[in-house]
DNA sequence: ACCTGAACACCGTTCAAGT
DNA sequence: ACCTGAACACCGTTCAAGT
């Protein structure tokens, strides 16, 4: 077959792309060479001229998304309102591609301070350093809350995932879960019995931001201490 | 051939003490039903006997190594040491099998509520309960504590597999992510390099214990309010 | 009930060959 | 320089057959 012309000339770019789309339609599954190819109308020797393997591909998928979310800047307010904003839009990144949760953690293991983490830290640090701390906390500070992002986050996804796969909606879910734990040795888990009422009831986005403002309540708390 | 007899009889346990045993050994890629069939002298099929998949072994050797940490009960003490212990435990349970760092991940987004979650909630939640803090908080207090507890852990069993298996020592690793910042557009990452010093000489183990405490007094200082 | 092991479908990756 | 596509090694899983 002829090479292909200058204006569907496969790039990096838009392997990327491709990849991401996959991965939003069908979770980690759907991304394949086969699937990627075919969507390409390439052959695997093709990605393979512009990315070294399927892990610098899903790192570059990985970092693209949370790129975008990071740029999409908040607008100017009090340090606390800022962090808030970037928070929550990492928060909703991780919610439209569920992928992100586990691949986040290989990412984290494969190059632990790669590309992803750095710019989450920078970003969320600059705000912390100007809640008028001492220098000397501004690190450990920044890492409880990229910390939380990265845990709060993931536990939505994964619940997102379920509910996005698993044919269930929220209610039912969380009545399932709910139903797990008192079917469970009634001894065995009685704060987790005590707590059902709030888990069936609360909202993922406001538990997420208050946990935010606990951690921010702390900084400020320790650093005036 | 003959088959086992009762003394080596394959079972559940038997099974996932191999699995856990080679992920210890050469991280995720070490564990796959060549290597345990062979470890455990047997055939696939055996294990598909006693397990329904590989998502199944995986999640019962995340289950039974998170189990372990959690039954070493701390001492008695205030609610806020108790939690420092366990967190203290799950952190290190982690960076002795950094492979749960990825595994946690794929285990929450495969089944959210399944068995770790709930058994982190519940040891957290009892604890949290005991502080003293309104009820109504103890929810989204545990979750704070539990996702930062993830996050922390995660990121830093990342940083442990590789400090195993990438063949550098610590303070080369350290040196070379910082290193690695500022040969980045200086303008870009000015927090990160304002913090470069601090990042090198921190203790991970220190640094995780200060953002649970960051975390306490963010619980107990909104509590009052 | 428990185990064996050949066979299968699928995956990431390579590479000689084309333009 | 960029792409094609057959071929390869390896993986999880199945299943008819054995004891």
């Amino acid at each position: 077959m002829a090479q292909r012309t200058r204006a569907d000339a496969l790039s990096r770019e838009r392997i990327v792309e491709a990849a991401v789309a996959l991965l939003d339609a069908d979770g980690e599954r759907g991304l394949t060479f086969r699937t990627l190819t075919e969507r390409l109308a390439t052959g695997p020797g093709a990605i393979y001229w512009h990315l070294a393997n399927k892990g610098e591909l899903l790192d570059a998928a990985t970092d693209s998304v949370i790129a975008d979310a990071l740029t999409a800047e908040p607008g100017v307010g009090s340090p606390q309102d800022e962090i808030r904003a970037v928070a929550l839009g990492l928060f909703e990144a991780i919610d439209r591609h569920p992928w992100l949760s586990t691949q986040l953690a290989v990412q984290l293991s494969r190059s632990p301070w790669g590309t992803v983490t750095p710019r989450i830290f920078e970003s969320i640090g600059r705000r912390v350093s100007a809640l008028g701390v001492p220098e000397a906390t501004w690190f450990t500070a920044t890492s409880a809350l990229v910390h939380y992002i990265f845990g709060a986050a993931g536990q939505n996804a994964a619940n997102a995932q379920v509910l996005r796969f698993g044919g269930t909606d929220r209610a039912e879910f969380l009545r399932a879960a709910v139903d797990a734990w008192e079917g469970l040795d009634p001894g065995e888990f009685p704060f987790l019995k005590s707590i059902a009422g709030q888990v069936r009831e609360h909202d993922d986005r406001e538990q997420f931001l208050t946990g935010i403002d606990l951690i921010l309540t702390g900084i400020t708390a320790q650093g005036r201490s």
